[in-house]
RNA sequence: GGGGACGUAGCUCAGUUUGGUUAGAGCGCUGCCCUGUCACGGCAGAGGUCGCGGGUUCGAGCCCCGUCGUCCCCGCCA
């Protein structure tokens, strides 16, 4: 059909602020044609743009012209419709709608553009195909959950930008061309044109850059920071993503928390959601201990020591190593599962910990009734509730540490709590309709979204952070045979442990924090070393040389040695919160462009080859195997 | 690199257990009709290399082998 032209029309309202007090105001309204509704000589429009929809009323009586246009029009066309607000008689009002009980009766209709037919429509939910949403983005972002998504991305965004600039931060960017620090994640390199054979890497993290700015004096830094990790995908990872990335100087651990819990509970509160403070916290050898791993979800009931429920003559009857930690954890209201949902349930244990489980409590109850009867009381399970021991298997040796350090939990059991910690949270994912405990946090994401006011809701039960404190300094490196740092190298030891660097590394606790939440890490961060001595202690008890940290860490190396004050920070990643806040599954539901699993771009179709002049000026030949 | 789930019309799915005529439904789409719908309704119609390749078989959407893609998990992510 033939287009018309925008011309002098300019929009008046957005459709979906229309109200019954806005009945007779003059309007123009543009957007996308969501439902069209065809009676003959009465055409209703669903006119949607970002903030809702509107009906546009073409009656062949009162706009013939418009209403013969709207025969021709069609879902996703852009028009603008110009007309009178009117209130709808006391029978037509959709309550269903927040423009419900007003419509456009239009005295012209502008059609702006029409459009190829999509794969699917914005006017409904989310298509499961998500390889097609994807490539056609620009259609699923139309989409009002998306829309919504964005916003509140958005509101956060600006609620702790705010938040952190009252606090005394100030905003200051680090570059995007930096230099390769081959430590922990894999970089993105960018070759250098002018100097061939070079490469710039893509930031991690704005790390060394932010301790530097210490350096500077600027005593307090933030930057909402795009990082970039080469390193393989999930549901919370994406090669980049955006921290909310801060730096302070002489502070305490309590300081940098302070500051966190402060931001964090404004960037909540623009959600709609009151977040109390100040958070919990937990060693990580006991975060282990309660719920086999670091990142542990305190909706569910946690890990419970069941030692006590057995003698060593049964453990040994049941094949269990009565060395290791002996766990079990309870999946409330599962009820009893068959034989074959058991089953089912297997490949999600991960076998290679060397642990095994038992969740036939009806055969352990035949062999050990009073054991089985003691599980249940210890673990606090109700008839409802489903049971799993975990347990150490001696049949099913894994190379790990044998070297048991007071004080400090051993590899070997680590791993069975591990094991315990990740079947756990996977039952949970599972089981989700059952135990109901995930369902409290989407009742409050909806409660928040559709709050008319600016009260908050409160998510006290529905969002629960957590401190994690206390972590080891170093890893014992079987392969390799020595101590590692768990962490990156400028990480600072506890004060009080530094005497035993060299000569007891096992005990040595780093000052490093990790916020968890809902079974996410959110964010990681530590006081940093800001002595010159105390660094070179470090990397001699990792063994390594002068050389060796001059030619990785040089520059910084140097500034450290230019009056630099004790500092430290965090990040946390915007986009987990953000994704908490949504109530989504995913990351990709609140990044605008994302990645795939396997790391490309369906929409742009990146990565591809480029041409051999590009690569010439680059000074790159590219070898594939064949 | 490893494990799991999925792949049938534009979309959501059934059909695969037990191989058997021309592969179905709903939504969407196209045309016609309709002045109060809002998931409008009515009538008619178009639309499929059952992801791809190979094999078994008289015969494959269904069985076997391989391969590709999407998602989830492990490894990895200092």
């Amino acid at each position: 059909m033939s287009l018309d032209f925008l011309g002098n029309l300019q929009r008046t309202d957005l459709c979906g602020t229309l109200r019954a007090s806005d009945a007779g105001k003059h309007v123009v309204l543009m957007g996308w044609v969501n439902r069209r509704r065809d009676h003959g000589n009465l055409i209703f429009l669903d006119l949607r743009d970002r903030s809702g929809i509107s009906q546009i009323v073409l009656d062949a009586e009162l706009c013939p012209e418009g209403h013969r246009k709207g025969e021709q029009v069609r879902p996703e066309y852009v028009v603008a419709a110009v007309g009178k607000v009117r209130l709808r008689a006391k029978d037509a009002i959709n309550p269903k709608m927040p423009t419900g009980e007003i419509e456009i009766e239009a005295t012209e209709l502008r059609v702006l553009n029409d459009t190829r037919l999509a794969p699917f429509s914005p006017a409904e939910d989310a298509i499961q195909n998500e390889e097609v949403r994807l490539k056609y983005r620009y259609v699923d972002m139309r989409r009002p959950e998306m829309q919504r998504n964005f916003k509140l991305r958005h509101e956060i965004t600006l609620a702790i930008r705010d938040n952190l600039s009252q606090q005394g931060f100030l905003e200051i960017e680090t570059p995007i061309l930096t230099k390769s620090t081959p430590e922990g994640a894999r970089d993105f390199l960018v070759p250098s044109r002018v100097h061939a054979g070079e490469f710039f890497a893509l930031p991690q993290s704005p790390q060394i850059f932010k301790q530097i700015l210490m350096i500077s004096g600027f005593d307090r830094y933030f930057q909402i920071a795009r990082c970039f990790r080469d390193e393989d995908l999930r549901a919370d990872r994406q090669l980049e993503f955006t921290q909310v990335d801060l730096e302070m100087s002489f502070p305490r651990r309590e300081d940098v928390f302070g500051v966190v819990e402060k931001f964090l509970q404004a960037g909540f509160a623009a959600a709609g959601v009151e977040l109390p403070i100040p958070f919990p916290r937990i060693s990580y050898d006991e975060s282990m201990r309660q719920y086999g791993t670091d990142k542990p979800d305190l909706r569910l009931p946690g890990l419970t020591d069941v030692r006590a429920a057995f003698t060593d003559e049964q453990l040994g009857t049941l094949q269990i190593d009565s060395a290791l930690p002996i766990v079990a954890f309870r999946i409330p209201n599962v009820g009893e599962l068959s034989r074959k949902e058991r089953e089912d349930n297997h490949p999600l244990f991960d076998l290679k910990k060397g642990a095994k489980f038992i969740d036939d409590f009806k055969r352990l109850a035949k062999g050990f009734p009073e054991s089985a009867a003691k599980v249940r009381e210890l673990a606090g399970a109700s008839d409802a509730d489903f049971v799993i021991i975990v347990a150490g298997d001696p049949a099913h040796h894994i190379k790990a540490s044998d070297t048991k350090f007071p004080g400090r939990l051993s590899e070997r059991e680590i791993n069975v709590y591990a094991a315990a910690g990740n079947f756990r949270s996977e039952l949970a994912k599972k089981y989700a309709d059952r135990h109901g405990a995930f369902k409290v946090t989407e009742e409050v994401v909806a409660a928040a979204q559709s709050r008319a006011d600016a009260g908050l809701v409160d998510g006290a039960k529905a969002f629960q952070p957590i401190w994690l404190t206390d972590f080891p300094m170093f890893e014992y490196d079987l392969a390799a045979g020595k101590w590692v740092p768990a962490h990156h190298p400028f990480t600072a030891p506890y004060e009080a442990d530094m005497a035993n660097l060299v000569s007891d590394p096992a005990s040595v606790r780093a000052d490093c924090y990790d916020l968890a939440m809902n079974g996410l890490e959110l964010g990681s961060g530590s006081i940093r070393i800001h002595r010159k001595d105390v660094q070179q202690q470090i990397f001699a008890s990792l063994g390594i040389s002068d050389e060796e940290a001059r030619a990785r860490f040089g520059f910084f190396l140097d500034a450290l040695e230019y009056g630099t004050p004790p500092h430290g920070g965090i990040a946390l990643g915007l986009d987990r919160i953000v994704m908490l806040l949504a109530g989504a599954a995913n990351l990709r539901e609140v990044i605008a462009f994302p990645k795939t699993a396997k790391a490309i771009d369906l929409m742009a179709d990146a990565p591809t080859t480029v041409t051999e002049q590009q690569l010439k000026e680059l000074h790159i030949r590219v070898a594939l195997k064949s």
